[in-house]
DNA sequence: TATGAATGAGAATTCATTCAT
DNA sequence: GATGAATGAATTCTCATTCAT
């Protein structure tokens, strides 16, 4: 009916659109966001949209989806960076912090995609809940796996550790949430250190001094960084 | 047109409508409830709705400010306590505790209410963002007011205390997530223990020997408790 | 959001949605109309259309059945009719004259509706095929018995009832097309005529005067007429 | 921007598309059927439609054309093979019966022309319908002819001319439609037979015995047949 | 010639809200 | 107070058509 406008390669006009949405979702949340948000973010025409995603929950759960992947595959390297350090006979504490600092990484260069997730999916909204809750189980499993490493390895007291998974998920994600979205805060390291010193305490086991294994595992971290 | 159904006092007719409301919004989320399933499960018809409440969204800002209204309640009751053990000079740990059962308990008997805050307000559904915004920041503040007061009183190690925030918050607002609303624990006592014993031990003073005021305060509680 | 315009019974306002689809369907065809044109004809706001049908396909189908059932109870009179001639021993041409100058009747009086189902419905278009075929064999089926019970009678030369049927009906559809639609016409008597004096002089058995039944018949009827 | 794949001579081109579109068009109906449908069927881009046919109502245009040449050149056959018989001083009938057959056979080796013709554009698409009525009309006038001529000859009983065209025209159409298209029968002859024995006995007039004529109107067919 | 990305008018449908009864 | 018919803006999605490559 009217004249095309600017012609683009498909991948490239497909990352534009989910550039978009991503935007829009994040900014006005799943519901209230609308393809003609997408569309005129992106600066293209109605059906446009549709030469590239089926629908509106289509690019959103394709969204989620790249979410957790991205974060499984820090999650996979955070598990094995924590079993090479027990292999090396090097400080796992070192591995732990840099875990911790990767996560909180990882989620400072996905701002939008963080806040869609923590903020819009979550919600129990339309037929992402399930999906999402797969996926964030699959995260929550690791964790566990973790928890379970360390406690068999002595580093770790007994504790219920399902609870502790909670306490340690909702601690991470509520900095997330605080201080990378909403203060911007870059110093992934010391905002690691704060979390991963809490735990230590909260988790030494009895015949371990805490503060000793804190100072030297950030003198390790510290020193292996230099190199 | 028809003849109505169920004269009732305003107030009674009210309440109706709110507890129904609650249900949908906590079922459906916000944007995916529409007033007609309100008015079906209140049994009333379209139009008397709006003899309540003026919109949509005034009714879920109600909702909303119910909740923070009550939570508020709760903080300042447990702020008063935790300054009273002071003033008793009876152990803050008591208190602390029960001011951890009492924040379980508040959201386990109000189930529908915790998860539309948890899972809808806070999504940036921008026409509440800001309100809930502000009524978070205002438990946020209880709390950080809680955790100055303890480490004044050296109950607490020095520490950043908008970071140990975030992190008791976080911790607590999972717990409650998985353990009241996904598991329907009630042990709250159970629960807090879990998470004050964590906090305790992360955050006990040099001198302080935090293994001993666990037990000593959970003694302490229980006997109280018998009285 | 603006104000209701006019006010009217349930009841009413259905049938005149019904009455405006029927005009917009028989004008411009089931897939050409629009909702809108429908809502114009009506003239009714866009939503009230779906205070009153699911769906543009359900209003359609209603019509279709709406027809079929009208249709089916004038073919169970006129088997009737011709049943009982048989038990009295009254000419059954004369019933079978009165029965194809019903069928003429009835689609004069509901030109629209039978335009929908001749030209609309009976094109393979979407869902409504099955249920026209469904619909319409039962049609075909009451004539196949209506014929097998003149040839069981010895009023008809034996034949083969399905290509005879094909023949009848055909040519009874085209009547009603380009004599009773196109042109207007309401001489529904001498209509049938034309066409049972053709169907009489075609099947007439061997041993039958053709011309003589068709006279005498012709006479019955207007006598009967009369009365 | 990719390669084209089949470089094709023009007409050839034209030709695979007005298949694929009849194809589409005899399966789904004018409207419900998508240009896309029809680039898909005949292996092309979307834009390559555009370079053979101006829309999508020109090629459904002129697909109704193609139908309505090709069968009026076999109604002037027709009409030509039937004054022949006149001229000869052969048996008119045995031309007749051809004539049935061949439209028969016609309609038989057309099967989705036939289709769409009947079943498609026979509904009131205004757009079409004009086009299609002249064209019909023609093929009416044909028959009307046809049916002047036996009359003025004395093989036919005076009669409204109009109405018995009305139902020779739909007894076919709908023997067409029942045994062609939906029962796939091929003996066209017989088919034929049945449809003329029909309307001899039917029109035969006053003098003529109507038995005679189609008995020995059969003979002289197949000894003709046999040659 | 052939391609297919881009366009936007238009379609069906939803739902918060109004107001005469 | 209560009702529910009526409203229309807004939403998702489709598809014939255009045109730069």
């Amino acid at each position: 009916m009217s004249s095309p406008r600017r012609r683009l390669p498909k991948e490239q006009r497909k990352a534009e659109i989910i550039e978009a949405a991503l935007k829009v979702f994040a900014e006005k949340g799943y519901r209230k966001a609308s393809i003609t948000d997408i569309n005129r973010k992106a600066r293209i025409a109605r059906g446009t949209f549709y030469q590239y995603f089926e629908s509106k929950s289509q690019i959103f759960l394709e969204l989620i989806e790249s979410y957790f992947t991205d974060y499984a595959a820090i999650l996979r390297e955070n598990q094995k960076r924590l079993e090479r350090a027990f292999k090396d006979g090097s400080d796992p504490l070192v591995a732990w912090r840099e875990n911790v600092a990767s996560v909180f990484r990882f989620h400072s260069e996905n701002p939008l995609l963080t806040e869609l997730i923590y903020q819009q999916a979550i919600g129990r909204d339309e037929d992402f809940a399930t999906r999402v809750g797969e996926l964030s189980n699959l995260a929550r499993g690791q964790l566990v796996r973790s928890f379970k490493l360390m406690e068999k390895r002595g580093l770790q007291r007994p504790s219920d550790i399902e609870v502790m998974t909670s306490i340690a998920t909702g601690a991470a994600m509520n900095m997330i949430m605080v201080h990378i979205l909403r203060d911007n805060r870059t110093d992934f390291d010391a905002l690691a250190d704060e979390l991963v010193d809490n735990q230590v305490r909260a988790l030494a086991p009895p015949g371990i001094n805490a503060e000793h294994a804190i100072q030297a595992s950030k003198k390790r971290r510290d020193e292996k960084r230099k190199a």
